[in-house]
DNA sequence: GCCATTAATGCAAACGGTTGCGATGATGTC
DNA sequence: GACATCATCGCAACCGTTTGCATTAATGGC
């Protein structure tokens, strides 16, 4: 029924790859007859299948991109901005969620492997290994984390982990507790050594407490454990987790900042919503996935790189970390 | 590079028609060669390639989705859904953010038009005429409004209105204020229209502002307009708005709930983790991502029909709404 | 033992495009 | 005016798969 190549070049009264042509390889055809083929075309409301078109050229103009969790509010800025960057260079955006399963995760890039040019992996559940395998069969590019050999896109969490506890130090505290992640995450080592650093080298207490689920949950359950330790401050492996912490130390009694400083991790949209507003370590995620997708479509189709970018994070001071309580 | 169809028949000894039909038509081949083909694709690490199926067949097992903001927390609970039920039928999801542009909205439809067999349209910003032109090139199915002759499925606005401002009746509110959406939102004239009868039933004032937009600032900065209303009690065009109103009125000097009940409606994440925690109506986004996803299924190709689902909302009560302040 | 069925497979034409090659005519150069 | 060059366009093969039809062999009924 919508109209095909064919029936612009019949109308047109030329070839069908005349009319290839005229979309395709504009220079190649005089102008005057360029014109008529697209007048045609207009008419009919033609537009050439991509689907059609990538059988041949091997360039699907598609990209895969897949999330562990599209609901985690860390995932919506980087996969907009993803969209509109790759859509700005002609390119769609394919987007799965795999609930946090690596089978699914791999069942997924296989799916799509014929489809796209390429898969964006943000926040991969699988292993390197796995990882490597498929690479042979779609270029990937990871996000969130480093594999050897693929090119990938991290945030410098080793910075964002310094410049929280250094403002924590700055503050007075001289115990501080640090709220760990999932067991596994790369992010969750990185911050964890450069805590563990910046802490020996101001000299202050860090207790590590976790591994811990990356969500509220993970957070709130953990309030009775993180008093326990006496810290006056917290770093909490995102910002999800130091919200529902502020609400578990807000059931025992504790007041945020006055009794005990939080700092989240990612800077979500969420961070400027709580009361107190929370004091976090900005990660540039819409940067990220204008990154990937450049990384992408520049290597093209040699999969091995080890090209490996470090988006630097900030702090952003908010409400939710003040001085350190005085002893009395 | 990757193996076809052709690949497979060579090694397995068989004709390409024979390995296509034991992936698309098992029962049509000898269970021993069937055997013999399978062991073979597996060996190859051979997958159909499905755009080149779809090129024959019509359809492409992907299904489009275009929404307004992908970062409006009101979406990804939706998109979730959709996709993950979408994919339990075998299906793919291409999701497209317009940036609340109706032009790149349609350029989105027409673009993805070819590579799928239906698209979800997920608060749309276009006329009706231009929706129903496009459903002439692609299947559709509207969310979140009612477009004649299309298929749809919408949130029960009405129930919702009536729900909160009866809630706020219940509480003693006598005078209450209504914070609009954005102008030409059916949703907000559903809003709108039920507010309206159900305080006039009621018999309390109603005062209706806007249009704003429909984020926090369309929320912060109605907060001084909605002093001045006198009203004891606001419902307000959603989640965003209303938590920009609670900011507004704090640094006003007003407390919420005890000077000014806030309802929101939507009922997101959000809700649960602003504080106070947000009284809302909460609208049942996840189900409509599935309803949609089916309905789009079952239609197939008979593009016109008059399908409208109804999703009931329901009224969750959190923190921000309370007895009217008692007059001294 | 013959004929009608049926199961299993091969053949080849599609689907909607792209592209290397060759044919044609026009142009420029001397 | 002959020849090389070049712009323009048609021809046909090809991408990876499906599918109607033809072919073959095996089966069943009588």
């Amino acid at each position: 029924m919508p109209a095909t190549i064919r029936d612009v070049a019949k109308v047109s009264g030329v070839h069908v790859s005349t009319v290839s042509r005229t979309f395709s390889a504009p220079h190649l055809v005089n102008p005057s007859t360029r014109a008529r083929v697209l007048d045609c075309a207009e008419q009919l409301g033609y537009r050439p299948n991509r689907a059609a078109r990538a059988l041949i050229t091997g360039r699907t103009h598609n990209i895969g991109l897949i999330v562990a969790d599209i609901a985690n509010p860390f995932f919506p800025p980087l996969i907009k901005a993803a969209e509109t960057h790759a859509r700005g260079r002609d390119y769609h955006l394919f987007i799965a969620d795999t609930n946090e399963d690596a089978n699914v995760e791999e069942e997924l890039v296989l799916a799509l492997a014929k489809q796209v040019d390429g898969v964006l992996l943000c926040s991969p559940r699988m292993s390197n290994t796995q990882i490597e395998r498929l690479s042979r069969d779609v270029p990937l590019v990871v996000v969130n984390r480093p594999v050897p050999g693929l090119p990938a896109v991290v945030m410098d969490h080793a910075q964002g982990a310094r410049l929280a506890i250094e403002h924590l130090v700055g503050l007075g505290h001289t115990h501080i507790a640090l709220l760990g992640g999932p067991r596994g995450s790369w992010t969750n080592r990185e911050i964890r050594r450069s805590a563990t650093l910046t802490a020996r080298t101001a000299s202050v207490e860090l207790t590590v407490l976790g591994p811990n689920p990356p969500n509220e949950e993970g957070g709130s359950g953990q309030a009775e454990a993180v008093i326990r330790t006496g810290a006056t401050a917290v770093l909490a492996y995102n910002d999800l987790m130091a919200v529902g912490l502020i609400d578990g130390l807000d059931s025992a009694g504790v007041a945020v900042p006055t009794q005990i400083s939080v700092v989240g991790i990612d800077d979500t949209a969420l961070s400027r919503r709580t009361r107190p507003t929370l004091t976090t370590v900005a990660t540039p995620t819409a940067a990220a996935g204008r990154a990937a997708v450049d990384m992408l479509l520049a290597h093209g189709d040699d999969r091995r790189t080890t090209a490996l970018v470090t988006l630097q994070t900030e702090l952003v001071i908010r409400n939710s970390s003040g001085p350190a309580p005085t002893n009395i």
